[in-house]
DNA sequence: ATTATCTATAGATCTATAGATAATGC
DNA sequence: ATTATCTATAGATCTATAGATAATGC
């Protein structure tokens, strides 16, 4: 029996998740710094600022902790995507809010981006990463008539990688990127998934919502 | 002075030729299977079917080992690649004829393929790999008139990235697409790159010159 | 005689844990 | 008194090399 069951969180709780948090914090910037998963427990918890045993405390492994980052920045990701893209009806539109903001991560959320990048398409194909929302989101514009019937996994590849590419090429050094790349890629698949180009424009021509994460 | 310098290759070059190329083979065949890099020098000279200590006879670093089995792997795509597209004058055709060459690999060079999907968008980065000659086909179908005046390395970008998705939709188990997602790849990078859908259809209905590797 | 390959191993590195310390609860 | 964190370290793992062996050259 524990005494933590049905009580409020003590200060001892909130110690333990602040130094569970400082590790997946730790976690994040190796992984967009690119040393990624192949960094040592020792780099980890010294990049956390925490003591090299309290590493054990909380997870068994180094993919366990690294597991734990990816989720929480996909949670963070889709998260923004839902605020974002609530109360749209075009599936042709709520696809290309999605994509454009997710494309203008690189500008907006530069941490969150190098994940992604560095993580790699690996990350995008996790049952609980954007992939899944975006084969529905596609398969919801077929069915409405407003893209092509082109097979929804290829177009869901082409979606995901050239997302991925956009977000490396901007977050490398030095980026050469200008933010409105984030829409040409939108217009350019809208044209992938079955639109005219003149459709594609209008569709991201339309004013973002407002979002924040 | 050496005494290899004018000289026909000896048997001792031979056998040691040998023994670099099983530790290559090897290498593609455990980035294949996913181990990647991450394996050690002992599973790459088990796998190899060689001495532990010869691998330094050969090769610095495991760094150095990857590197080359990925240039090697590039430069078989590549000449399969020039040889089927010499004589093509068609921008968009040039560039049709790669990707569903390429697309293709999952089929038919399935092992190419799975070192491809492994190693991921970072091997399409290189210098020495596809992507500058991708480029240069995609501006040069911009210069022709026939492609959209899209940024080249969003494009390129997209193309990459959904090759390897694809790739690794291919290769993964079980697969579950079948061999026309090729084409159907090909199709919608045409309409991304600006083509109507008539068009794209047209171009990749075009007979496949013949190749091999 | 020469040189590549192979076996054995020293030394470095890394993980996982045991025991000490410090912070909080009661 | 309890429990998380921290320090120190044993044991496992891995790399790189030294020296022995085997294959080929002349």
């Amino acid at each position: 029996m524990t005494t933590a069951d049905q009580t409020a969180p003590t200060r001892v709780d909130r110690r333990k998740l602040r130094t569970r948090r400082a590790m997946v914090d730790a976690a994040v910037r190796l992984m967009a710094s690119g040393r990624g998963d192949r960094a040592t427990v020792q780099e980890i918890t010294e990049e956390a600022d925490i003591g090299f045993g309290s590493f054990y405390n909380h997870f068994e492994s180094k993919e366990q902790l690294f597991a734990t980052a990816a989720t929480e920045v996909l949670e963070r990701w889709g998260q923004m995507i839902d605020e974002a893209t609530a109360g749209i009806e075009d599936p042709a539109e709520v696809f290309a809010t999605s994509l454009r903001i997710s494309a203008r991560l690189g500008w907006t959320h530069p941490d969150l981006a190098r994940f992604l990048s560095r993580a790699g398409l690996e990350v995008l194909r996790r049952p609980d990463g954007l992939a899944p929302r975006a084969l529905r989101d596609i398969q919801a514009g077929q069915a409405a008539g407003r893209f092509a019937p082109l097979s929804a996994e290829v177009a869901l590849a082409a979606v995901a990688g050239g997302l991925i590419e956009l977000l490396t090429l901007r977050t490398a050094e030095p980026p050469t990127l200008t933010e409105d790349a984030a829409d040409d890629l939108a217009r350019a698949m809208l044209r992938l998934l079955g639109l005219s180009d003149a459709e594609a424009s209008e569709v991201v021509a339309r004013p973002l919502p407002s979002y924040q994460a």
